[in-house]
DNA sequence: GCAATGACGCTCT
DNA sequence: CAGAGCGCCATTG
């Protein structure tokens, strides 16, 4: 299967509407589902690039460091969702080590 | 087709 | 915790 740059797009935005309600996931861990390991700069283009009008949880997707890469007023509507849905943010930043969204069902790292 | 840009990640300072 | 450097790749001018 050859990877299709705006095929990866509906790749990624299919992992990302498979989060869970309460939970947040990393551009690297969405792209690792996508099936592109290590892209997780795609991600966050594809997330860019996201038609208007389509319902999908784009705001658990942040970055591995727990923080919110967004700016100014997206930033503000990102963090205000994630606690709509139950997620403290202090800052811009979330707490990974409790929400992190683990594809499959792993109780333990590694 | 090359150069610059970006909702990223990891490592080292 | 903040910055700098390097890797990665799709999109745009």
């Amino acid at each position: 299967m050859r990877r299709t740059p705006a095929y990866t797009y509906a790749r990624i935005w299919s992992v990302v509407e498979q989060i869970p309600l309460g939970y947040v996931a990393t551009y690297g861990d969405v792209a690792q589902g996508a099936g592109i390991p290590g892209r997780a700069r795609s991600v966050g283009y594809a997330l860019h690039a996201l038609p208007p009008g389509i319902e999908i949880p784009w705001h658990r997707v942040i970055n591995g460091r727990g923080t919110i890469s967004l700016s100014g007023h997206a930033a503000r509507e990102q963090a205000r969702r994630l606690r709509v849905e139950g997620i403290p943010v202090v800052g811009m930043r979330i707490d990974l080590k409790a929400y992190r969204w683990r594809g499959g069902n792993r109780s333990l790292r590694h």
